[in-house]
DNA sequence: AATGAATGAGCCTTCATTCAT
DNA sequence: TATGAATGAAGGCTCATTCAT
């Protein structure tokens, strides 16, 4: 058949399919517009209930608009996901100073992290959908974070701060402390009573991190 | 059920749809090729991507008798999040016994929790997904989860084992550890190298856990 | 991206996609009223102005039936083209018999062909818009009208009723003209007068063919 | 036009919709680089497939230019079938001379179109997707030719070198046998051996116009 | 209980054409 | 003249669910 390249043939991983960069402001404006607008699309209603037109409606621009920066619906869904790790990052990393001790840092990431979340709750639906709809950006976002921690983690060791045998392990098993925290206290919230605040929180996560749990004889 | 808003009236949420039960043998051996189809389907696909009419093929049934055993795909998905559930819950317990120490029973629970996830990678997948399809039974399964967590602490507390301070908080930070180990060392391997076994993961974390990472004398 | 899996793929031409085959006789009846739609569909609109909803109404069926018998929009049009194809050499045959001459039966096939035309006038434009559509079908339908004339101008050969040089070059011209007169006169139509008869047609070709259009003593 | 019912209020067909005759050098230039690439775009991918966007694409102007020279993608495109209406008129009208007999004439103009054809495959699928595109211009094409053939036929006649009763019908199998050994020798070619010279077909055609295939004594 | 044909709302995507600059 | 962003009607296809047998 040699008739309609019938829909978005599903991409191979390997073409890029750069999505395409306005050439004028108007242009970028409407690219900032459709992406703030998805973001929100894709917080209240996850990826499959969130529809193109809903995205377009919100940002105030044509249906067919969409499709000036955007190769499909997935292809804005990576964008996203790309651009929430980037801002999670930053926000983590203007937090943290240098005459901080590796636990403080590690506390005040954490902190970060969690009035990031705070702002942005839609950032664990999105994030935790890529596992469904794009597990390439998925399993990438969170090795990238767990290497950070492990980064962080050496250069405790290496100051004599920390035992010297933590590592990768370790790191993986803060990255779950501090997304389940956030999930429990920042995205669910208390119903009843405030939540508690992200220092809190952070500072409550900090001491199990350098103590553990076990009474001081025991 | 956030999903297709389809021409059948949207149920008041009062009615359960209480899956029906099959009434003679050969029903119980068709409801329990449907389970089990559909466990392997949305482990491999997720829930979006699979259809019943996929699952009804590898059940060898046909596409009309799903509905006999149950009201809707949803429904289904909600059956299975509680068998999953459930199978977790009874695959740890089985694990610990009354002579271990509080930290002991922690590990063995960990330990058993990796084993059964190496079984059933697919646990993962349907768990997260339930955030999309079925938020109240994801909210559920890891609350009662900390629930249980929070339960041991108490009694570890209690026996003063424990920092007289641990409570709720430690208890979603363990949750997170475990299931983040989980998610690195038994869903996605090592890739190269043999993963870790269940009791090395759960004995290195137990160790962060008991005693934080900090060096001794820091 | 594991999502959708876009819209029939463009199917390589070795993928054989058999179209479902009915197994009840109330689905045989619906195929059938699918087909019968499909091609004065095609023929009043061509391919690409018909469309899929249009002929589900026609055939009064939903618009969803239609891909209980058929992969694509596609798939319908490669099956009508075979379809008539066969038709048109079911019908072709039925005219000739064994006592006729080579010359008799190459005029009795092209007064068959022109009279099958006379009804089915839509199959100039679905077997001509196969050369967009489906250019393999468009290519076998003509080499296999060739290769069955230049079989017969073999016989007519062997019996030394014609030149012993004729061949593919004049089997092809055969086909141009049979083809040609159909399109003016049974297509296309006088306009004013009557139409000459297929036979009318049918003997003045096959004085061309057989003496050609110089003057005796030229 | 049987396509798009765009947004565009359906033009009535007395507006000619003449093409904007450009006033400056460069609009010329631009006229022609979006004449010269539709003819191959058209030719590569046919009316439906070939889009206004790919058209300027490989004209190398912005979008929007397309329509500073023609009114819609259709009006190109019966532009496009005039134009190679008149190519294939004037080409094969210089290979004839005043000094050939009328068998001679007939086989100089097949040889000239096959040579037309050679360079420019193209015209077939452009005249051939008229049929769809815009009918009055797929017949007006056929009927003027076939109106030149039965004026030189009559010529003929008058000369006194073909049958005095050949007329309209022989002008339309005429055409059709060149139209079709033009398919089969030029455009699709032999596959294997090179495909036969545009005289050695001609002079084929030409014996067969002139005899008939009848033996000599049948 | 089982079967499989039938239903139709819903949504992604395309692209000719318009318009502001 | 040229540019390229914006528009929105249109249509192919999916699939959960219903229904007649």
């Amino acid at each position: 058949m040699a008739t309609r390249k019938n829909q978005a043939a599903t991409r191979s991983d390997g073409d890029a399919g750069r999505d395409k960069v306005p050439r004028t402001e108007r242009g970028r404006r409407t690219l900032r517009k459709l992406l703030d607008a998805s973001a929100t699309e894709f917080g209240e209603k996850g990826f499959h209930e969130a529809s193109v037109s809903s995205i377009t409606r919100r940002a105030g621009v044509a249906l067919g608009t969409f499709y000036t920066y955007f190769d499909s619906k997935d292809a804005l869904f990576r964008a996203l996901v790309l651009d929430l790790s980037d801002n999670v990052r930053t926000s983590a990393r203007s937090a943290l100073s240098e005459e901080m001790t590796q636990l403080e840092i590690e506390e005040a990431a954490l902190a970060a992290f969690l009035r990031f979340a705070r702002e942005h709750k839609e950032i664990y639906r999105i994030i935790d959908e890529a596992e469904f709809v794009d597990p390439q950006s998925y399993r990438t976002h969170y090795e990238t974070i767990a290497g950070r921690i492990e980064d962080r983690l050496a250069r405790g060791v290496e100051a004599g701060v920390y035992r010297d045998d933590v590592g990768e392990l370790e790191a993986w098993a803060i990255m779950g402390m501090n997304v389940f925290v956030g999930l429990r206290y920042v995205v669910w919230g208390e119903g009843d009573k405030p939540a508690p605040s992200a220092e809190t929180v952070a500072k409550g996560v900090n001491r199990l991190l350098a103590k553990g749990i076990a009474a001081r004889g025991a």
